[in-house]
DNA sequence: AATAATAAGTCAATAATACTGCCATATTAG
DNA sequence: CTAATATGGCAGTATTATTGACTTATTATT
Protein backbone atom coordinates (compact mmCIF):
# COMPACT_ATOMS: atom_id res chain seq x y z
CA UNK A 1 0.00 0.00 0.00
CA UNK A 2 2.20 2.73 -1.28
CA UNK A 3 1.38 6.38 -0.01
CA UNK A 4 1.58 9.47 -1.23
CA UNK A 5 5.01 10.32 -0.03
CA UNK A 6 6.71 6.87 -1.37
CA UNK A 7 5.18 7.81 -4.92
CA UNK A 8 6.38 11.50 -4.02
CA UNK A 9 9.99 10.02 -3.74
CA UNK A 10 9.60 7.82 -6.43
CA UNK A 11 9.09 10.62 -9.16
CA UNK A 12 12.22 12.25 -7.54
CA UNK A 13 13.80 8.90 -7.69
CA UNK A 14 13.23 8.09 -11.71
CA UNK A 15 14.34 12.09 -11.90
CA UNK A 16 17.45 12.13 -10.27
CA UNK A 17 18.59 8.28 -11.02
CA UNK A 18 18.15 9.05 -14.93
CA UNK A 19 19.54 12.28 -14.52
CA UNK A 20 23.03 11.47 -13.54
CA UNK A 21 22.76 8.12 -15.48
CA UNK A 22 22.81 9.25 -18.91
CA UNK A 23 24.83 12.65 -17.79
CA UNK A 24 27.80 10.03 -17.43
CA UNK A 25 28.33 9.48 -21.10
CA UNK A 26 27.67 13.11 -22.00
CA UNK A 27 31.17 14.44 -21.84
CA UNK A 28 32.28 11.42 -24.44
CA UNK A 29 29.20 12.37 -26.80
CA UNK A 30 30.71 15.94 -26.87
CA UNK A 31 33.93 15.23 -27.62
CA UNK A 32 32.51 13.57 -30.85
CA UNK A 33 29.27 16.00 -31.24
CA UNK A 34 27.03 13.50 -30.66
CA UNK A 35 23.58 13.49 -28.60
CA UNK A 36 22.18 10.99 -26.38
CA UNK A 37 19.78 10.06 -29.06
CA UNK A 38 22.96 8.49 -30.72
CA UNK A 39 23.91 6.76 -27.97
CA UNK A 40 20.67 5.37 -27.81
CA UNK A 41 20.67 4.03 -30.96
CA UNK A 42 24.17 2.62 -30.05
CA UNK A 43 23.24 0.95 -27.33
CA UNK A 44 20.10 -0.51 -28.74
CA UNK A 45 21.86 -1.89 -32.48
CA UNK A 46 24.71 -3.10 -30.32
CA UNK A 47 22.18 -5.04 -28.03
CA UNK A 48 21.15 -6.82 -30.96
CA UNK A 49 22.86 -7.02 -33.86
CA UNK A 50 20.96 -7.47 -37.51
CA UNK A 51 17.96 -6.09 -35.82
CA UNK A 52 15.47 -3.70 -38.59
CA UNK A 53 14.50 -0.23 -38.46
CA UNK A 54 10.75 -0.69 -37.64
CA UNK A 55 12.10 -2.89 -34.51
CA UNK A 56 14.64 -0.03 -33.20
CA UNK A 57 11.78 2.93 -34.00
CA UNK A 58 9.44 0.70 -31.79
CA UNK A 59 11.85 0.49 -28.58
CA UNK A 60 12.81 4.41 -29.15
CA UNK A 61 9.46 5.23 -29.45
CA UNK A 62 9.90 8.18 -31.80
CA UNK A 63 8.69 8.88 -35.22
CA UNK A 64 10.68 7.43 -38.16
CA UNK A 65 12.03 11.19 -39.60
CA UNK A 66 13.60 11.45 -35.90
CA UNK A 67 15.06 8.65 -36.06
CA UNK A 68 16.56 9.13 -39.39
CA UNK A 69 18.34 11.96 -38.64
CA UNK A 70 20.31 10.16 -35.92
CA UNK A 71 20.94 7.05 -38.26
CA UNK A 72 21.75 8.90 -41.04
CA UNK A 73 24.69 10.35 -39.24
CA UNK A 74 25.70 7.17 -37.62
CA UNK A 75 26.06 5.78 -41.09
CA UNK A 76 27.74 8.66 -42.45
CA UNK A 77 30.40 8.35 -39.82
CA UNK A 78 30.85 5.12 -40.15
CA UNK A 79 29.51 3.79 -36.69
CA UNK A 80 27.09 1.44 -37.92
CA UNK A 81 26.59 -0.47 -41.27
CA UNK A 82 23.12 -1.51 -43.29
CA UNK A 83 22.75 -5.12 -45.00
CA UNK A 84 19.47 -5.77 -46.90
CA UNK A 85 17.40 -8.59 -44.60
CA UNK A 86 17.84 -12.31 -46.21
CA UNK A 87 14.58 -13.13 -46.02
CA UNK A 88 12.95 -10.30 -46.64
CA UNK A 89 14.94 -7.81 -48.71
CA UNK A 90 12.70 -4.87 -47.87
CA UNK A 91 14.78 -4.56 -44.29
CA UNK A 92 17.62 -3.13 -43.54
CA UNK A 93 19.82 -5.07 -40.88
CA UNK A 94 21.60 -2.86 -38.56
CA UNK A 95 24.72 -3.66 -37.09
CA UNK A 96 27.45 -1.63 -35.35
CA UNK A 97 31.20 -1.44 -37.12
CA UNK A 98 34.19 -1.63 -35.74
CA UNK A 99 34.02 1.80 -34.72
CA UNK A 100 31.15 1.58 -33.55
CA UNK A 101 31.41 -1.27 -31.25
CA UNK A 102 34.66 0.45 -30.46
CA UNK A 103 32.54 4.01 -29.50
CA UNK A 104 29.47 1.90 -27.65
CA UNK A 105 31.98 0.41 -25.57
CA UNK A 106 33.28 3.20 -24.31
CA UNK A 107 30.05 5.16 -23.93
CA UNK A 108 29.39 2.13 -21.96
CA UNK A 109 32.56 1.64 -19.37
CA UNK A 110 31.60 5.08 -17.94
CA UNK A 111 27.79 4.02 -17.23
CA UNK A 112 29.34 1.41 -15.45
CA UNK A 113 31.62 3.23 -13.36
CA UNK A 114 28.38 4.80 -12.05
CA UNK A 115 25.84 1.75 -12.20
CA UNK A 116 28.79 -0.77 -11.39
CA UNK A 117 29.17 1.26 -7.83
CA UNK A 118 25.80 1.99 -7.37
CA UNK A 119 24.94 -1.82 -7.33
CA UNK A 120 28.03 -2.91 -5.39
CA UNK A 121 27.11 -0.95 -2.75
CA UNK A 122 23.88 -1.64 -2.29
CA UNK A 123 24.08 -5.72 -2.56
CA UNK A 124 22.47 -7.76 -4.81
CA UNK A 125 19.26 -8.42 -2.90
CA UNK A 126 18.77 -4.39 -3.21
CA UNK A 127 19.10 -5.23 -7.04
CA UNK A 128 16.62 -7.68 -7.05
CA UNK A 129 14.11 -5.27 -5.73
CA UNK A 130 15.70 -3.11 -8.20
CA UNK A 131 14.74 -4.93 -11.11
CA UNK A 132 11.49 -6.28 -9.95
CA UNK A 133 10.32 -2.48 -8.81
CA UNK A 134 11.72 -1.32 -12.68
CA UNK A 135 10.35 -3.89 -14.59
CA UNK A 136 7.31 -3.85 -13.10
CA UNK A 137 7.16 0.03 -13.82
CA UNK A 138 7.76 -0.60 -17.82
CA UNK A 139 5.01 -1.36 -20.15
CA UNK A 140 4.29 -4.98 -20.88
CA UNK A 141 6.16 -5.16 -24.46
CA UNK A 142 9.16 -3.86 -22.68
CA UNK A 143 9.58 -6.56 -20.39
CA UNK A 144 8.96 -8.71 -23.38
CA UNK A 145 12.07 -7.38 -25.30
CA UNK A 146 13.63 -7.40 -22.26
CA UNK A 147 13.15 -11.31 -21.46
CA UNK A 148 13.73 -11.98 -24.66
CA UNK A 149 17.19 -10.28 -25.51
CA UNK A 150 18.47 -11.43 -22.61
CA UNK A 151 18.10 -15.57 -23.44
CA UNK B 1 30.69 -8.01 -8.11
CA UNK B 2 28.34 -7.16 -11.09
CA UNK B 3 29.32 -8.42 -14.37
CA UNK B 4 28.44 -6.36 -17.93
CA UNK B 5 25.74 -8.98 -18.80
CA UNK B 6 23.79 -6.62 -15.58
CA UNK B 7 24.92 -3.67 -16.60
CA UNK B 8 23.74 -4.00 -19.60
CA UNK B 9 20.41 -5.03 -18.09
CA UNK B 10 20.56 -2.17 -16.01
CA UNK B 11 20.78 0.42 -19.08
CA UNK B 12 17.75 -1.16 -20.61
CA UNK B 13 16.36 -1.20 -17.15
CA UNK B 14 16.64 2.75 -16.73
CA UNK B 15 15.51 3.20 -19.93
CA UNK B 16 12.41 1.59 -20.30
CA UNK B 17 11.29 2.44 -16.81
CA UNK B 18 12.11 6.11 -17.35
CA UNK B 19 10.41 5.66 -20.49
CA UNK B 20 7.23 4.73 -19.56
CA UNK B 21 7.19 7.00 -16.18
CA UNK B 22 7.40 10.03 -18.20
CA UNK B 23 4.75 8.57 -21.28
CA UNK B 24 2.35 8.86 -18.62
CA UNK B 25 1.68 11.97 -17.86
CA UNK B 26 1.62 13.23 -21.89
CA UNK B 27 -1.51 13.11 -22.69
CA UNK B 28 -2.76 15.15 -19.84
CA UNK B 29 0.43 17.33 -20.66
CA UNK B 30 -0.79 17.59 -24.28
CA UNK B 31 -4.59 18.46 -23.68
CA UNK B 32 -2.84 21.76 -21.99
CA UNK B 33 -0.60 22.52 -24.90
CA UNK B 34 2.35 21.77 -22.35
CA UNK B 35 5.87 19.24 -22.21
CA UNK B 36 7.46 17.68 -19.51
CA UNK B 37 9.87 20.25 -18.94
CA UNK B 38 6.63 22.26 -17.50
CA UNK B 39 5.81 18.55 -15.61
CA UNK B 40 9.48 18.90 -14.36
CA UNK B 41 9.26 22.49 -12.99
CA UNK B 42 5.56 21.87 -11.73
CA UNK B 43 6.39 18.93 -9.71
CA UNK B 44 9.40 20.65 -8.11
CA UNK B 45 8.03 23.76 -7.16
CA UNK B 46 4.89 22.00 -5.63
CA UNK B 47 7.56 19.88 -3.51
CA UNK B 48 9.18 22.83 -2.15
CA UNK B 49 6.88 25.91 -2.23
CA UNK B 50 8.68 29.07 -1.74
CA UNK B 51 12.21 27.48 -3.49
CA UNK B 52 14.06 29.95 -5.59
CA UNK B 53 14.79 29.95 -9.01
CA UNK B 54 18.46 29.41 -8.91
CA UNK B 55 17.43 25.85 -6.86
CA UNK B 56 15.51 25.20 -9.59
CA UNK B 57 18.09 25.45 -12.18
CA UNK B 58 20.72 23.58 -9.99
CA UNK B 59 18.04 20.77 -9.58
CA UNK B 60 16.70 20.19 -13.66
CA UNK B 61 20.27 21.03 -14.58
CA UNK B 62 19.25 23.37 -18.11
CA UNK B 63 20.20 27.17 -17.91
CA UNK B 64 18.89 29.56 -17.14
CA UNK B 65 17.47 30.78 -20.92
CA UNK B 66 15.95 27.04 -21.03
CA UNK B 67 14.00 27.77 -17.73
CA UNK B 68 12.84 30.95 -18.92
CA UNK B 69 10.51 30.01 -21.21
CA UNK B 70 9.12 27.08 -19.34
CA UNK B 71 8.49 29.39 -16.10
CA UNK B 72 6.99 32.19 -18.39
CA UNK B 73 4.57 29.46 -19.74
CA UNK B 74 3.57 28.81 -16.22
CA UNK B 75 3.55 32.23 -14.87
CA UNK B 76 1.33 33.54 -17.58
CA UNK B 77 -1.40 30.28 -17.37
CA UNK B 78 -1.22 30.96 -13.77
CA UNK B 79 -0.09 27.69 -12.64
CA UNK B 80 3.08 29.04 -10.38
CA UNK B 81 3.31 32.32 -8.74
CA UNK B 82 5.91 34.56 -7.54
CA UNK B 83 7.04 36.55 -4.35
CA UNK B 84 10.09 38.77 -3.65
CA UNK B 85 11.96 36.40 -0.75
CA UNK B 86 11.18 37.74 2.47
CA UNK B 87 15.20 38.12 3.63
CA UNK B 88 16.52 38.61 -0.02
CA UNK B 89 14.42 40.73 -2.16
CA UNK B 90 16.37 39.83 -5.07
CA UNK B 91 14.97 36.32 -4.61
CA UNK B 92 11.61 35.60 -6.11
CA UNK B 93 10.23 32.58 -4.35
CA UNK B 94 8.17 30.00 -6.29
CA UNK B 95 4.78 28.74 -5.72
CA UNK B 96 1.97 26.52 -7.23
CA UNK B 97 -1.25 28.22 -7.42
CA UNK B 98 -4.61 26.79 -6.61
CA UNK B 99 -4.60 25.70 -10.23
CA UNK B 100 -0.81 24.86 -10.32
CA UNK B 101 -1.54 22.52 -7.28
CA UNK B 102 -4.47 21.28 -9.17
CA UNK B 103 -2.85 19.77 -12.85
CA UNK B 104 0.30 19.01 -10.65
CA UNK B 105 -2.17 16.52 -8.89
CA UNK B 106 -3.39 15.71 -12.11
CA UNK B 107 -0.21 14.97 -13.45
CA UNK B 108 0.81 13.25 -10.23
CA UNK B 109 -2.17 10.78 -10.08
CA UNK B 110 -1.61 10.00 -13.53
CA UNK B 111 2.23 8.19 -12.66
CA UNK B 112 0.73 7.08 -9.16
CA UNK B 113 -1.63 4.56 -11.32
CA UNK B 114 1.76 2.95 -12.77
CA UNK B 115 4.40 3.92 -9.90
CA UNK B 116 1.84 2.57 -7.11
CA UNK B 117 0.63 -0.61 -9.30
CA UNK B 118 4.58 -1.27 -9.73
CA UNK B 119 5.50 -1.12 -5.74
CA UNK B 120 2.64 -2.94 -4.40
CA UNK B 121 3.20 -5.72 -6.93
CA UNK B 122 7.24 -5.67 -6.59
CA UNK B 123 6.52 -5.82 -2.57
CA UNK B 124 8.11 -3.70 0.24
CA UNK B 125 11.62 -5.51 0.01
CA UNK B 126 11.87 -4.70 -3.74
CA UNK B 127 10.71 -1.14 -2.94
CA UNK B 128 13.48 -1.10 -0.41
CA UNK B 129 16.15 -2.24 -2.40
CA UNK B 130 14.99 -0.30 -5.45
CA UNK B 131 14.97 2.87 -3.50
CA UNK B 132 18.87 1.91 -2.48
CA UNK B 133 20.20 1.43 -5.93
CA UNK B 134 18.22 4.36 -7.45
CA UNK B 135 19.87 6.67 -4.49
CA UNK B 136 22.86 5.13 -5.25
CA UNK B 137 23.15 5.77 -8.85
CA UNK B 138 22.58 9.55 -8.63
CA UNK B 139 25.42 12.21 -7.65
CA UNK B 140 25.94 13.31 -3.81
CA UNK B 141 23.88 16.49 -4.12
CA UNK B 142 20.65 14.93 -5.20
CA UNK B 143 21.05 12.54 -2.44
CA UNK B 144 21.07 15.38 0.25
CA UNK B 145 18.13 17.26 -1.42
CA UNK B 146 15.88 14.50 -0.74
CA UNK B 147 16.95 13.98 2.48
CA UNK B 148 16.00 17.60 3.14
CA UNK B 149 12.61 17.27 1.15
CA UNK B 150 11.77 13.89 2.85
CA UNK B 151 12.33 15.28 6.74
C1' DA C 1 30.39 55.42 0.09
C1' DA C 2 32.38 52.77 -3.60
C1' DT C 3 32.94 48.32 -5.36
C1' DA C 4 32.07 43.60 -6.02
C1' DA C 5 29.08 39.76 -5.95
C1' DT C 6 24.61 37.68 -6.36
C1' DA C 7 19.63 36.72 -8.06
C1' DA C 8 16.94 37.26 -11.61
C1' DG C 9 15.61 38.55 -16.10
C1' DT C 10 16.36 39.49 -21.08
C1' DC C 11 18.01 39.62 -26.10
C1' DA C 12 19.80 37.25 -30.02
C1' DA C 13 21.33 33.38 -32.26
C1' DT C 14 21.75 28.48 -32.55
C1' DA C 15 21.53 23.29 -31.81
C1' DA C 16 19.43 18.82 -30.74
C1' DT C 17 15.56 16.29 -30.75
C1' DA C 18 11.29 15.65 -31.79
C1' DC C 19 6.78 16.11 -34.49
C1' DT C 20 3.04 15.94 -38.69
C1' DG C 21 1.78 15.13 -43.26
C1' DC C 22 2.68 13.58 -47.61
C1' DC C 23 4.87 10.96 -51.17
C1' DA C 24 8.08 7.41 -53.46
C1' DT C 25 10.20 2.87 -54.07
C1' DA C 26 11.04 -1.79 -53.48
C1' DT C 27 9.38 -5.93 -51.96
C1' DT C 28 6.31 -9.23 -50.09
C1' DA C 29 1.68 -11.17 -49.14
C1' DG C 30 -3.06 -12.21 -50.22
C1' DC D 1 -3.30 -7.80 -59.47
C1' DT D 2 -3.89 -5.49 -55.51
C1' DA D 3 -2.85 -4.48 -50.93
C1' DA D 4 0.23 -4.20 -47.29
C1' DT D 5 4.83 -3.56 -45.48
C1' DA D 6 9.69 -1.65 -44.85
C1' DT D 7 12.25 1.92 -45.77
C1' DG D 8 13.44 6.42 -47.25
C1' DG D 9 12.73 11.20 -48.40
C1' DC D 10 10.88 16.19 -48.44
C1' DA D 11 8.95 20.28 -46.27
C1' DG D 12 7.66 22.60 -42.44
C1' DT D 13 7.25 23.14 -37.49
C1' DA D 14 7.60 22.59 -32.22
C1' DT D 15 9.96 21.70 -27.95
C1' DT D 16 13.71 21.84 -25.27
C1' DA D 17 17.94 22.95 -24.83
C1' DT D 18 22.43 25.70 -25.58
C1' DT D 19 26.04 30.02 -25.42
C1' DG D 20 27.20 34.67 -24.71
C1' DA D 21 26.35 39.20 -23.59
C1' DC D 22 23.89 42.54 -21.06
C1' DT D 23 20.58 44.88 -17.53
C1' DT D 24 18.48 45.71 -13.04
C1' DA D 25 17.97 45.28 -8.34
C1' DT D 26 19.75 44.04 -4.19
C1' DT D 27 23.13 42.50 -0.91
C1' DA D 28 27.87 41.96 0.76
C1' DT D 29 32.58 43.55 1.08
C1' DT D 30 36.19 46.67 1.48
Amino acid sequence: MPDRTDMREAQDLLFFAYRDFTNAADVVLAELGLGRAHHRALHFIGRDPGMIVTDLLGILRITKQSLARVLGDLLERGFVAQAPGQGDRRQRLLRLTEAGVTLEERLFSVQIERLGAAYAASGPQAVTGFRAVMRAIMEDDARAYLDRAGK
